[in-house]
DNA sequence: GCACTAGTTTGATGAATGTCAAGAAGGTGG
DNA sequence: CCACCTTCTTGACATTCATCAAACTAGTGC
């Protein structure tokens, strides 16, 4: 990653960026790069199919970690990308920390993969 | 990456992993993983972009590499990837060599994403 | 065969990142 | 305040990976 990647609020939501509207420039691009980079990693899919199928209220570190066979601090650090790429939200109770996925956001980015299938051309 | 991720044919369709239907298993969310990470990259995105808008025998490696601002060597590493993620097909004709995405496999990346929102529970 | 163009591969380099262990911080209950 | 539990942060380490330049391969046309 030579290009330095700047540092991005990624948690904003996913609105925009007319995806197969012509040639994306950089900056979205990277946007988008940056949230599908928070998903593309078999531990953090394994949490957010995990959390897809989690009760309302969430799912605690506590059994998140174990369940997809890392340490606490090794799922927490997995959390926190998927937090900070708004794909999850997190609420203190007492001793626990329950995360629950953000429907909205997952959409979104695949809403933003469908256009990149081109077959819809005329 | 300690966990010394295996090689994984991910040229095969995506077809399966039922993926918000409980916790997914490894291998399942790795495969998931792989494909993600092949679209996870500023340049593959504009790539992606750039070949979903183009005409229908697809881009040579000569215009995409100016159009996303990196040398062709590096533009044909990103196509490889692509490639090997069964993202885009490849096709010489002469000198050139013309990529096309694939419609299906983006699509099915797409349809990976979808039911990790979870607002379609009881 | 030779010059030229298009693509790919290789080597080197620097940056990002996943992992764990260990310690720190936040909460609970005696 | 103290023991305990849960979670987060930090440091160290190894791996992955994006990038470029340069060499190499492939195809065209003279």
């Amino acid at each position: 990653m030579p290009k330095q990647l700047p540092v991005l609020d990624i948690t904003a939501p996913i609105c925009c960026a007319p995806l197969a509207a012509g040639a994306l420039s950089y900056d979205d691009a990277l946007a988008v790069a940056k949230r599908l980079k928070a998903v593309a990693d078999p531990v953090r899919v394994q949490l957010l199919s995990m959390l897809a199928d989690a009760p309302d209220d969430g799912c605690c570190t506590c059994d998140l970690a174990p369940a997809v066979g890392v340490t606490e601090g090794t799922a927490s650090h997995h959390l926190r990308q998927l937090l900070e790429a708004g794909l999850v939200t997190k609420r203190r109770a007492g001793m626990n920390v329950y995360y629950r996925p953000v429907s909205e956001a997952l959409e979104a980015l695949a809403n933003v993969l469908l256009p990149l299938a081109r077959d819809q051309r005329g």
